[in-house]
RNA sequence: GCUCUCGUAGCUCAAAUGGAUAGAGCAACAGACUUCUAAUCUGUAGGUUAUAGGUUCGAGUCCUAUCGAGAGCGCCA
C-alpha cells in the first residue's frame, strides 16, 4: 500500500464500477522514466468492448485529481501516473505509528546461543535479523518483547560438566576461553567414548532432577559463560528484554508433560514418552533414560510465556534447517492446547563457506565473532577512520553486510566481502548520513516547507525516493524481511549523494528560498535515513 | 530412499498479490577534486533468468519433467 493514494484508488474504482468492473484496485511503483506509480488493473480488461471509453473516462477523472500531476494510458492499458507536488507536501511527514492500523503484541525468540560455546559467525544472522524485526516493530508501535532463549540446559551443558569431572579440572578455575575449548573436546569424546557419553546422560538427568552439587557446578559454568556472552553482545549493540534460557522452564516443562498425560495425549513407546499425534518422525517428549528433548523444553517455554504475558504472536528467528522442528513444535502446541496464538518460524538461510556448505560450528575451524570484528576493524584502520567511530563502523559492517541478502536464502560468507568498504556497504550509508548531518549542524533548523513545482531533477528524485519510505518499511515489517530496508538505505543514500554533489546548499551563490528548500530536503533525508538505521539496528556515527 | 529449499551478469546479491524494457554492488574500462568531506559523483561494457514443456492477455515468479547445488530425516540442540 502506497501512502496517501487512497483517493486515487477510489477515483479509479468509481470509473471501473460504472462499467461493472468491481475488483481490488492496487497501485505499484513504476520503473519507467517519468512515471511514479502505475495501476495494472485495466490490462486484463483489454477485450472489454468499452475499453476505449473507460480509458478516456479514467484519463479525465484522474487528470482532475489533485495528487496527480500527469496521467497517461499506455497502449497496453497500463495507467501511468506522475504524482503532483501536493502529494509530496502531504505525504513526507506521516508518522509510522499512525499508518499501522493493526497493532500487535509479539514475542520474538532468538533461539539463543549455547553457553560454553564461543559466539561464531553463524550467530550473526539470528542476532541481526532478530534485532531488525524487533526495532521495526517498535517503530510501528507494536508491543514486542525479545527473549534470547539461551541454550543453557540439557546435553550440551552435561557434556561440559562430564568433561570437567573426567579430567579432574578445578571448576572454579575455568574461564570462558577454557569453556570454548572444552565443549568441542567433550562433544568429540562423546562420539568415541561410550562410557563418557553415558556419564554425561546421567548428569543431564541429575540436572533435571535438581541434584544440588550438579546444579552448583552448572551455576558456575553458567555465570562464566553468560558474563562473556553479555559483554560481547553489548559491544555489538545487542540487548534483550528477557534473558531467559532453557534452565528457567524446567518446572513448566514438567507441567506440560503432566497435563499431556492427564489428557491422554501421550503414550509410552519402548520406554520413551511419545505424542499420540501422528508425525514422521514421531514426537518424543521424554527419552527412555528420562531426560527431556529440545522440543519438550520449547513446549515448557511456551507454557512459561503464556503464564507470564499475553502475546498474540510468537516469532522464532532460527536457522531454516530447523523448520521441521518448528513444524512439529507448533503442531504439538495446538494438539496439547497450550496456546491458540499465531506461531511463526522466521527461518533464514545458512551462512555458507566458499565450498557452498554451511560453516560448521565444531572443532578447530570455527570463525569466532570476535575474530571477525577484529578483521573488520583492521581493514577500517587502513582507511584512516576516525578513532572514535571505529567501533560503530565495525558494527555497521557486521550488521549491514548480513542484512543485505534476503534472509530466506543461503548466502556465501566471504571475508573480503564483509570487510569491503566501497560500494553497497555500511560505510556508504554512514557516509551519506554524516554528510547530511554536517550540513544540518551548520544551519538553523528549517520548519515545514511547502514545495512548489520548482524542483530540479535531483531534488525531485530525492523527494520521490523519500516518499517510498513508508511502502518499504511496511513491506519489511509485514514479511519480516529486513533486506528491503537495507536495500532502501542504499538507494536512498545514493539519490542523496547525487543530489549533494550536484547541488550546492550552503554556498553564498545560493540565496534564500532556494537554500531553505534544499536544507529542508536534507532534513527530510536525514530524518528518514535515521529511521531506516534504527530499523536495521545501525547506530549513526558523528564523524568519519 | 523419503521430505524440503534453491539455480538470475565473471563474482556477490535485488526484482512487493504474476505486469511493460530483469536491477544494484564488486571486478574491468573511460572521465570528474581551487567549490558544504572524492569513504563521493558521471559514463561504457556485461543476460536465451540451468534446460525442455505447460498454464494466460502477460512468467525470473505458478505447474510438470530433467540436470545441478544444499539441508532435514526416533530418543543431539
Amino acid at each position: 500500500m502506497i501512502v496517501g493514494t487512497k483517493n486515487i484508488i477510489s477515483d479509479i474504482k468509481v470509473v471501473l464500477k460504472k462499467y461493472s468492473i468491481i475488483e481490488l484496485v492496487e497501485l505499484s511503483y513504476s520503473q519507467f522514466e517519468n512515471v511514479d506509480i502505475q495501476c495494472n488493473n485495466l490490462v486484463k480488461h483489454a477485450k472489454n468492448s468499452n475499453i476505449e471509453e473507460i480509458k478516456r473516462e479514467l484519463k479525465n477523472t484522474l487528470s482532475e485529481n489533485e495528487y496527480i500531476h500527469k496521467v497517461s494510458l499506455a497502449k497496453n492499458n497500463f495507467i501511468n501516473i506522475e504524482l503532483s507536488i501536493k502529494y509530496f507536501n502531504e505525504n513526507l511527514n506521516t508518522e509510522i505509528k499512525q499508518i499501522n492500523e493493526n497493532k500487535q503484541s509479539i514475542i520474538i525468540d532468538y533461539g539463543g546461543p549455547n553457553i560454553g560455546k564461543a559466539l561464531h559467525v553463524g550467530h550473526l544472522r539470528t542476532l541481526n535479523i532478530g534485532r531488525s524485526i524487533y526495532n521495526t516493530n517498535k517503530l510501528a508501535g507494536n508491543k514486542i518483547i525479545s527473549d534470547i532463549h539461551l541454550g543453557d540446559w540439557g546435553m550440551p551443558v552435561a557434556l561440559i560438566l562430564a568433561f570437567i569431572e573426567k579430567n579432574k579440572i578445578d571448576i572454579n578455575s575455568v574461564n570462558y576461553l577454557d569453556l570454548e575449548s572444552i565443549y568441542p573436546d567433550a562433544n568429540n569424546l562423546a562420539k568415541s567414548d561410550e562410557v563418557f557419553y553415558e556419564n554425561a546422560k546421567k548428569i543431564a538427568k541429575k540436572l533435571n532432577n535438581g541434584d544440588k552439587l550438579t546444579l552448583n557446578n552448572w551455576r558456575k559454568i553458567y555465570k562464566t559463560s553468560v558474563t562473556e556472552i553479555k559483554k560481547l553482545l553489548k559491544e555489538m549493540g545487542h540487548s534483550f528484554d528477557w534473558f531467559y534460557g532453557e534452565s528457567d522452564v524446567v518446572e513448566e516443562t514438567k507441567k506440560v508433560i503432566a497435563n499431556a498425560k492427564i489428557q491422554k495425549k501421550v503414550v509410552d513407546d519402548s520406554g520413551a514418552l511419545v505424542s499420540k499425534e501422528k508425525h514422521e518422525p514421531p514426537i518424543i517428549l521424554i527419552k527412555s533414560d528420562g531426560s527431556f528433548l529440545y522440543l519438550t523444553t520449547d513446549l515448557g517455554t511456551i507454557y512459561f510465556r503464556e503464564e507470564k504475558q499475553a502475546f498474540n504472536k510468537y516469532l522464532y528467528v532460527v536457522d531454516q534447517r530447523q523448520s521441521n522442528h518448528f513444524k512439529q513444535l507448533f503442531s504439538t502446541v495446538s494438539y496439547f492446547g497450550l496456546s491458540d496464538k499465531e506461531f511463526q518460524h522466521i527461518s533464514y538461510g545458512t551462512m555458507n563457506g566458499v565450498d557452498n556448505k554451511p560453516l560448521k560450528t565444531r572443532d578447530g575451524g570455527v570463525y569466532k565473532l570476535t575474530t571477525l570484528r577484529d578483521d573488520i576493524k583492521n581493514e577500517l584502520k587502513k582507511k584512516n577512520s576516525e578513532e572514535n567511530s571505529l567501533e560503530i563502523l565495525t558494527n555497521t559492517i557486521l550488521t549491514y553486510s548480513d542484512l543485505i541478502p534476503n534472509r530466506t536464502q543461503n548466502y556465501k560468507f566471504e571475508i573480503d566481502q564483509f570487510t569491503e568498504t566501497n560500494g553497497k556497504t555500511g560505510i556508504y550509508i554512514q557516509y551519506a548520513q554524516v554528510r547530511a548531518r554536517k550540513i544540518l549542524e551548520s544551519v538553523p533548523q528549517v520548519s515545514y516547507i511547502n514545495f512548489n513545482g520548482d524542483l530540479n531533477e535531483e531534488e525531485r528524485n530525492l523527494i520521490f525516493e523519500i516518499s517510498k519510505f513508508y511502502y518499504i518499511f511496511f513491506n519489511s515489517l509485514e514479511k519480516h524481511e529486513p533486506h528491503h530496508l537495507a536495500e532502501y538505505a542504499y538507494t536512498l543514500s545514493q539519490v542523496f549523494n547525487t543530489f549533494y554533489t550536484n547541488n550546492k546548499i550552503l554556498s553564498e551563490e545560493i540565496s534564500n528560498p532556494e537554500r531553505e528548500k534544499r536544507v529542508y530536503l536534507v532534513e527530510l533525508f536525514y530524518q528518514k535515513i535515521l529511521q531506516v538505521f534504527e530499523a536495521l539496528g545501525i547506530e549513526p556515527v558523528d564523524k568519519m
